[in-house]
DNA sequence: CTGAAAGCGCTTACAG
DNA sequence: CTGAAAGCGCTTACAG
C-alpha cells in the first residue's frame, strides 16, 4: 500500500490518550515519563510500525541530523572504496548515516553533487577533491557552517587553513622506498612518473631525495624522469631512464601504475624487473601482489584511513576540535619480488628479450 | 563562522522586499513569476549563499525527498564496490542521492543500518540481503509505504511478491560455462563447490545440468561436490572429485575462490590446471586474470547491474511499474587460460608436482 | 509527570 | 503576478 499516510507522532499520541510532547518524550528516553506511560507509549509505537522522521526534528532542533556526507572520485577505484568502508564502519558505529557522491575527477560534476549533497543537510563532508579543484569555489558553494575534512589531496589555493585535512605521508612513504633500495645495495635510483605540479608527486619525490641524501648521494638529474600516472606513458617514457651513462639500477615510481608500466618498458630495453633491475611502486593496489613480478610498493591501508576520517569528523562534531588541523596517515613499506638485491646474476634463461 | 544562523527562504523574501511565497516560486521555476522579480530573486538567493533545505520542502511536499537507499554486504568488496558506483552515477545523472550502508553479512547489522537510514525517509530502497535474512521481518521493519529493489539474492521466506527483484542469471552463467567446456572436448565434467541450500548454487547446478543434458550426458553422482565457497575449503575438498574412477577432466566451479582454491588442491593430486584439468570459475573477479593460469570464467558486470538497478528504482519512482516484477541480468563467459582443450599433451615441464 | 502552544523552513491552496 | 495563512512532523520552553 503506497498509499497509506505514514504513522506520526500524533497518531500514537491519539491512540495513547496523551500529547504528542510526552510521546516525543519518551523517544528519546527522558526520565519525566512515568515508567508505565513510556511501557504503553513504546507499545503502541511498535505495533503501528512508527518510524522516526528524522528530518522532522531536525527542522526544530539542530544537531538531530546525524548525515555525512561522502564525496569520492570513483567508488569503483578500491583504494576508495576501501576508504568508504572504513568511514561508513565507523559513522554506523557512532549511528550517523552515510551521503555518497562520487566526482569521477570533474570538478564540474563535483559542483554538482555537492550542491545536490548540501540539500540533504549533512552534518559534515569528508571530501577527496577532485584534480584541479578550486578552493576558493568550493568555500563559496560549501558556505562557512559545514564542517569539511579534505582528504587525500591538498586544494590548490593553499586556502586550506579554514578546513581540515588529512594525506598520507607521501614524503615517509617515497623516503621508506627510496631506503629500501639503498638497503638492497642500489646507488644509482631514479624517480620515475607523475608530474612536478601535483602536491603528491612533490612530496614523494622530497622523500626520495631525503634519503639519497642521507646515504650521501646526490641524484643525477637525468635519474628523475616526468610521466603521466599512467601504464601506457610509464613503458613509452622507459628508455628515457637508460639515455645516459651511469644509468640507474632501481627506480621509486610516483605509483603502482607507472610501476607496472615500467615493467613491460624495461623488457623492451632488454632488462627485467625484479632480476636486473629493482622497481617499487607506491599504492599496494591489487595488482601489485600478482604481478610478474610480485610488486613492493608503499601501502596506505584505505580502510585504517576511512576509519580516521570518520573520526575526525565525529570529533569535530562532538565540538572536540578547536581550529583546523593537518593530519597526516603513516605508511608502510610491503616487500615483494620486484625489488631484489643489486648484482644477481641474471637466471639460467637468456637476459635479452 | 560555525555559530551562524542560516539563509532561509525567509531572509531572501525580506531582502527583496517580497513573500516567502513568490521565492518559493522563484526557486522552483514557477512561470508565474515575473521575469524581473525572479532575476532579482536569483541574484538575492545567489548573493547570500542560500541552500535549499530539501527535508523543509519534503516535509509539506511528498515527493521532495530524492534520496534512495542503498545497503550492500560490504563495500570493500569489487563486487558491490562497482554496483554501488553503478547505482550512484545513474541516481546522479537523475538529480538523486545515494544513502549509503553495509551489512557485513550480518542480519542483525543489518536491521541496525536500516533502521537507522529509513530515519532519513529515502523515497526508496535497494537492498543486497545479507544471508540468511527473514523476508517477513524486513517487511515489518521497512513497512508497506517504501518502495524496495532486492538484489542479487533472494529472500529465504518466498514472501518476494511485495518487492522488486533483481539477480543474475545463475543458471545462464553455469549453462555457458558448461557448454564451454564441452566445446572443448570435455565429457565428464564436474560442478565443485557451494552448499544445496543457498538459490544461486541450485541456479547454477541447475544451468550445469542443462548443458549436460542437451549434449546428452547423465551427470555421475560424484562429479557433485560440495564445499564452502572459500579458497581453503576447495583446496581440501579438490581430492574428492577423483575418488571414483571415470575422473573428470574439467570442473566448473560454484564461483572463483572455489575456482582458486581447485587450481591449489589440483596440484596436490599430481594434475595442473590450465594443462591436464580445465576449470571455470563464477564472478570474474579482480584476481581471475592474474591467477596462474588466468582464470575462465563467469562475468556479471556490477556496474551495469547497478544502472540497472538504479533505473528500476527511478522507473518505480516515477509510478511507471505497476506489480513487483522479477528482473534477470545476462552474464557472460570470459575465456581465459584456465580452460584448455580435452587431451593437449603436457608441456616439456614434468607433469608431476 | 503531562499538555497547549509556538516554531523549525518550506509548499500549497486560496484570495486578490 | 503576489501575499497571508495553514500545515508537514517534530521539539522546546513554559505552565500546571
Amino acid at each position: 500500500m503506497p498509499g497509506s499516510r505514514r504513522v506520526t507522532l500524533a497518531d500514537i499520541a491519539a491512540a495513547c490518550g496523551l500529547s504528542k510532547a510526552t510521546v516525543s518524550l519518551v523517544l528519546r528516553d527522558s526520565p519525566l515519563v512515568h515508567a508505565d506511560t513510556r511501557a504503553r507509549v513504546r507499545a503502541e509505537l511498535d505495533r503501528q510500525g512508527y518510524v522516526y522522521h528524522r528530518g522532522a526534528a531536525s527542522l526544530r532542533r539542530a544537531g538531530a541530523a546525524n548525515a555525512v556526507a561522502l564525496v569520492v572520485n570513483d567508488l569503483a577505484n578500491p583504494f576508495f572504496a576501501e576508504f568508504a568502508a572504513g568511514v561508513d564502519a565507523a559513522l554506523a558505529e557512532a549511528g550517523h548515516v552515510l551521503l555518497l557522491g562520487s566526482t569521477g575527477e570533474s570538478v564540474e560534476r563535483q559542483q554538482a553533487v555537492l550542491a545536490s549533497l548540501v540539500e540533504h543537510d549533512p552534518a559534515a563532508l569528508i571530501l577527496s577533491p577532485a584534480e584541479h579543484s578550486d578552493g576558493a569555489r568550493l568555500r563559496r558553494l560549501l558556505g562557512p557552517r559545514l564542517p569539511v575534512l579534505v582528504f587525500n589531496r591538498a586544494l590548490g589555493d593553499g586556502g586550506d587553513a579554514h578546513w581540515d585535512y588529512l594525506a598520507l605521508d607521501n614524503r615517509a612513504g617515497a623516503r621508506l622506498a627510496t631506503a629500501h633500495l639503498l638497503a638492497q645495495g642500489h646507488r644509482a635510483i631514479a624517480f620515475f612518473g607523475g608530474h612536478r605540479d601535483s602536491s603528491s608527486c612533490d612530496e614523494r619525490r622530497a622523500g626520495y631525495r631525503d634519503a639519497l641524501a642521507a646515504a650521501g648521494i646526490a641524484p643525477d638529474p637525468g635519474w628523475l624522469v616526468e610521466c603521466a600516472p599512467t601504464r601506457l606513458e610509464a613503458a613509452r617514457q622507459t628508455p628515457a631512464l637508460f639515455a645516459r651513462d651511469p644509468a640507474p639500477t632501481a627506480a621509486v615510481c610516483y605509483n603502482d601504475a607507472v610501476a607496472l608500466g615500467l615493467m613491460v618498458g624495461l623488457a623492451g630495453c632488454g632488462r627485467r624487473a625484479g632480476a636486473d633491475f629493482a622497481v617499487v611502486g607506491f599504492d599496494d593496489i591489487a595488482e601489485a601482489a600478482c604481478s610478474a613480478p610480485p610488486l613492493t610498493t608503499v601501502a596506505a591501508d584505505p580502510r585504517a584511513r576511512g576509519l580516521d576520517a570518520a573520526r575526525l569528523v565525529l570529533a569535530r562534531l562532538r565540538g572536540e576540535a578547536a581550529a583546523p588541523a593537518r593530519h597526516i596517515a603513516p605508511v608502510t613499506l610491503r616487500v615483494r619480488a620486484s625489488s631484489p638485491p643489486l648484482n644477481v646474476p641474471p637466471q639460467a634463461t637468456g637476459a635479452d628479450a
